[in-house]
RNA sequence: GGCAAUGUAGCUCAGUUGGUUAGAGCACGGCACUCAUAAUGCCGGUGUCGGUGGUUCGAAUCCACCCAUUGCCA
């Protein structure tokens, strides 16, 4: 609350080939989360993201239900708006890698690197399909193990006994695509000399971008040394034609991360009309970019980004925020077990506040796994919001409704108590920041837990029992009623809908943390509506069975 | 196969630089209360802190090995 930041925020960029489900979730919830704190602050803090529109599978998946690559893109484009916004994550732009923006920012960033001698081409043999006339990777290869035998595996490793190989090792090996024995074919490739930042990356890898646990897991990949990258596929290929080329596209993890400046420029566009690359360069390193993904595409976030954005002259990352897998039930979500469920199963059985306030409670800033025990997820959401947080509104609002006319006493039953709980911000907002939304959930609860205490104590409606006690039943009601104020503001990055409900039941015009210094006195609340309704076990039940079949 | 992370009460998790009888929430049992969305408060038991061995006056906390789970191997 310091000094104003100007923080630009990224979640990784969901692949337009299918559709969000829960694992994604976490990704989007945490970010979020993460950005309605600093906005909380009073920070300037844009949040962007955008479909990762390109690459063979998507180009595959088009032509398989007879649609346009681009027609494709823009209905699962659609899709993925419409989950995102119903679980309430508020970007500020969402966008696609399939822009004229990204366009030009990937063939900008890659001609920079080209012109500093970052980019190298040589000949690459590769498995070719020759009946579909296209380059396969090792995923549309299937064959005999080489090691063990076992039969129908992909063509970069075995699940069976775990060996790694290349596609044409394989015994038998077939494509996919048309079950044709692939051949191998040369073509020439392009490179990133990713080498030549071994220095810079060194050291960008140790200074603060990641967390200690992510910066030891890099190191690994500095001491066999950093090898080329390769960022060209040949066509048919749905992407960006390299420039000076004629078949060669930019592969799809070339763009990806470009389009996350790609949704800030067209956001810029949007609020300042004409912005040029040059301004939009200068514009992107006025801000802190803070990227948050998960563990699997790490190498990509750490090692190729920011040295490619070094390279190109742009500014790196401030920070890369890394989390772990979601797992249901303790296990990897699966089908068969009705756990992969899809973000849009979940919302038609479940309201949102639910997840994101359950996956606050598991998320810490570490790389480990989350999981999900949908037991556990009843228990815990119930008895925490609507048990302990609301039940505090809950059970004051009637007496201050109906014997008080709906106004607050003029003085705190308490202040010294009020005090604690607003002093309890301090921590509570350095561990939003940190990402330790399970600390926040914890210190909020136990805050919770005084609050009903307190009233325990003092029960108020046993006073009120007696003769000229209003004055102080008011009091002490309107304690609670401050009390459950402060908990709603520390929890509205995590809970937009209470915060929003709460609100409007105190009759205020918004919840902030620089207002709880004041407490409400003899001010005017409305009549008290159920804050948040509790969690069925029969609608996770549905979920699930609808998820199975 | 190589590397890494994780393994603490029935469930989900905290456990700071090794130090008194290992914690919380939920679940469970008893009592109280009845203002509150059968909510809340008080009291209570529960754990060979994955296993084995070692370092130490002392280890959940350090070391070695093993087991299980998960991830990464461009």
């Amino acid at each position: 609350m310091t000094d104003r930041r100007k923080l630009l925020v990224t979640s990784a960029l969901p692949y337009a080939n299918g559709s969000i489900h829960i694992g994604h979730l976490v990704e989007y919830l945490q970010t979020d989360i993460w950005v309605r704190y600093m906005r909380a602050c009073g920070h300037d803090c844009l949040y962007f993201c955008a479909d990762d529109a390109h690459g063979a599978p998507i180009m595959l998946r088009a032509e398989s239900e007879g649609v346009t690559a681009e027609q494709l893109v823009a209905r699962i484009g659609e899709e993925h708006r419409a989950d995102f916004a119903d679980f309430g994550i508020e970007f500020s732009n969402y966008y696609s890698t399939h822009s004229e923006e990204n366009r030009l920012l990937a063939s900008d960033i890659y001609q920079r690197l080209e012109q500093a001698g970052h980019i190298k081409n040589y000949p690459v043999a590769q498995a070719y399909d020759g009946e579909k006339g296209m380059f396969l990777a090792d995923r549309y290869i299937r064959g005999g193990c080489p090691r063990c035998g076992a039969e129908d595996q992909y063509g970069d490793n075995c699940e069976v006994c775990g060996a790694t190989y290349g596609a044409m090792e394989l015994i038998e090996p077939r494509s996919v695509l048309t079950g044709s024995v692939p051949e191998t074919r040369e073509s020439e490739h392009y490179f990133f000399h990713l080498e030549d930042f071994q220095g810079f990356l060194a050291e960008w890898t140790r200074r603060g971008h990641l967390d200690d646990q992510v910066s030891n897991k890099i190191q690994e990949w500095f001491e066999g040394g950093l090898r080329d990258w390769d960022i060209s596929r040949d066509e048919p290929y749905f992407g960006f034609r390299i420039p000076g080329t004629d078949n060669k596209y930019f592969y799809v993890w070339l763009d990806a991360p470009v389009g996350y400046i790609a949704s800030y420029w067209n956001w810029l566009k949007q609020h300042q009309g004409d912005v040029t690359l040059e301004q939009l360069r200068e514009q992107w390193a006025e801000r802190e970019i803070h990227h948050f993904i998960g563990k699997d595409i790490l190498y990509f976030h750490a090692l190729f980004w920011p040295a490619m954005l070094k390279g190109a002259g742009y500014r790196t990352p401030e920070k890369v925020n890394v989390h772990g897998f979601l797992m249901v039930n303790g296990e990897k979500m699966s089908k068969s077990r009705g756990t992969f469920i899809q973000a849009r199963t979940y919302l038609d059985h479940l309201d949102p506040e639910y997840l994101r306030y359950y996956f606050a409670a598991k998320l810490s800033n570490g790389v480990d796994d989350l999981d999900l025990n949908l037991d556990d997820f009843v228990q815990k959401v119930n008895s925490d919001l609507v048990g302990k947080m609301v039940n505090i509104a809950s059970r004051s609002a009637g007496y201050i409704y109906k014997k008080m006319g709906g106004e607050l006493a003029p003085a705190l039953e308490n202040p010294q108590l009020y005090a604690e709980f607003v002093q309890a911000g301090e921590d509570i907002g350095k561990a939003y920041e940190a990402r330790e939304y399970s600390k926040v959930c914890r210190q909020v609860m136990a805050l919770a837990d005084r609050a009903n205490q307190y009233l325990a104590e003092l029960a108020p409606w046993s006073l009120a029992k007696q003769e000229g006690t209003e004055q102080q039943v008011a009091a002490i009601y309107s304690q609670a009623i401050n009390l459950f104020r402060v908990l709603a503001t520390y929890l509205s990055p995590i809970l937009p809908v209470l915060a929003a409900n709460s609100q409007e039941f105190l009759g205020l015009k918004q919840l902030d943390w620089v207002d709880l210094q004041t407490p409400l006195l003899s001010h005017r609340i409305n009549k008290f509506k159920p804050l948040m309704q509790r969690v069925e076990p029969e609608a996770v039940a549905k979920m699930v069975a609808e998820t199975r079949d």
